[in-house]
DNA sequence: TTCAATAATTGTCATTTTAACAATTAAAAT
DNA sequence: ATTTTAATTGTTAAAATGACAATTATTGAA
């Protein structure tokens, strides 16, 4: 058959949106541009969308491409299509947010990209509207891990209730009452307690829980409600 | 400067899911596609993204287009982009789902494009992924209209209490008890009780409801919860 | 061995929200 | 005046929420 003759064709690339946790705070991993226009400056990981690859398949390479690590957490956030987002001609964008435990990337990393994690509440400025993308990927992070345990993804597979509670404070900025939160976390039966402590970060130990992964994918499209009061948050 | 030149350019699109809802049932317009391939089968508005217009204002223009309505309720839903989506020619298309007052629409039809309204739960199989796009829609209008008092968007300026529920009760499948959602409806502050009455579906009559258009705006964001049994419906 | 220091762990209660339940009321038609 | 139809309204038990601080386990120092 014939093609769509008279069409317009565009640049369509994809970008990505890194979230790390690193048991204190919430990071994104930046790279620094390897070529004109911006070179040198800061911005997300992206590429464009090739002939035979969907833009799933494409964000999927990307990702590997900067972290070495494949079937990891990736979610289409939203395209964006500013005529003029990038100067040199116009490229359409599909934004993706990935969620990584940020132990498995710093033993797989590569230099190719010079990437560099940043603190979440100190993101330098980036290229084109990169700034916006992260921004729409924050709240878009923080409204659905309010209902579903979506963060889960950024920690180990063994992680204490601090470091969840932690996780969870920086990403809403606040701090939770621990009995409450606790009671929460337990009651969707997603946790299993080990009988082995983490005996680094205080004299008493904290337990180590993991994921009940069959809890976990059952339930992952149901509603919670991890956040307490969460109309002030948002 | 100097283009991107060894890239590969797409042909980009935006598809458009307008919802409506007649009083009883919740609809879809769809429009006969008037060229080859799969010419004559019923398919989802759209249109390629011309080159001095984003996505978000070629989905407003097509919209005017097919609708004669200007400033509705427009959300980007999802980029489609599987490489053999439309057998002619590789296209990404960018997925809009639109809330439209079907009285309005009525008013001020347009033959060009054949539309017809279909029941929701009676859509014809459409061209390409168009079925997927639509099932995408669906769940996304569930999951929002759980939260956020957007399904108000499909109603005219006034409104009874037993249409409203008819609307919800379509778009989720089940019948809610009258009490409650009516309690619940009211405590949100989003409705005016008018002085008059719609008598032409009962003998009681039903008291007309507007939309309180400053709660309605400034609690747009918040998260609500309309919908009881949530978690056994999405 | 005891004690002090640190951080993890655990429980209570009042309030609010939820959801299941059916009787009453207004108006039109007979 | 009576019937019919559909809108309107209230109660209650159970569950969830959120505000609140004491206890416990362990280490390291005295």
């Amino acid at each position: 058959m014939s093609k769509y003759q008279k069409q317009n064709r565009l640049l369509a690339a994809v970008d990505c949106i890194v979230f790390g946790f690193d048991g204190q705070k919430m990071n994104l991993l930046l790279i620094k541009r390897g070529f004109e226009p911006e070179k040198n400056q800061w911005s997300l990981m992206g590429g464009f969308i090739e002939p035979q690859e969907s833009a799933d398949e494409a964000a999927g390479r990307i990702l590997k491409n900067l972290t070495g690590l494949e079937g990891i957490y990736l979610e289409q956030l939203h395209a964006f299509s500013d005529i003029n987002r990038d100067p040199i001609e116009r490229t359409l964008s599909i934004a993706y947010f990935a969620l990584i435990d940020i132990n498995l990337y710093q033993k797989q990393i590569t230099d190719e990209y010079h990437p560099e994690w940043f603190p979440l509440y100190d993101i330098p400025n980036l290229i084109f509207d990169h700034n916006a993308m992260v921004d729409l990927a924050k709240k878009k992070l923080r409204y659905k891990a309010a209902f579903h345990p979506i963060l889960f993804e950024l920690l180990p597979p063994k992680f204490t209730l601090p470091i969840l509670q932690n996780l969870f404070e920086d990403v809403y900025g606040i701090s939770f009452d621990k009995r409450n939160f606790c009671r929460k976390l337990m009651s969707t039966g997603l946790l299993l307690k080990q009988v082995d402590k983490d005996k680094e970060s205080s004299k008493k130990g904290a337990f180590y829980y993991m994921l009940n992964e069959k809890t976990y994918k059952k339930n992952f499209q149901k509603v919670l409600h991890f956040i307490p009061n969460l109309n002030e948050l948002i």
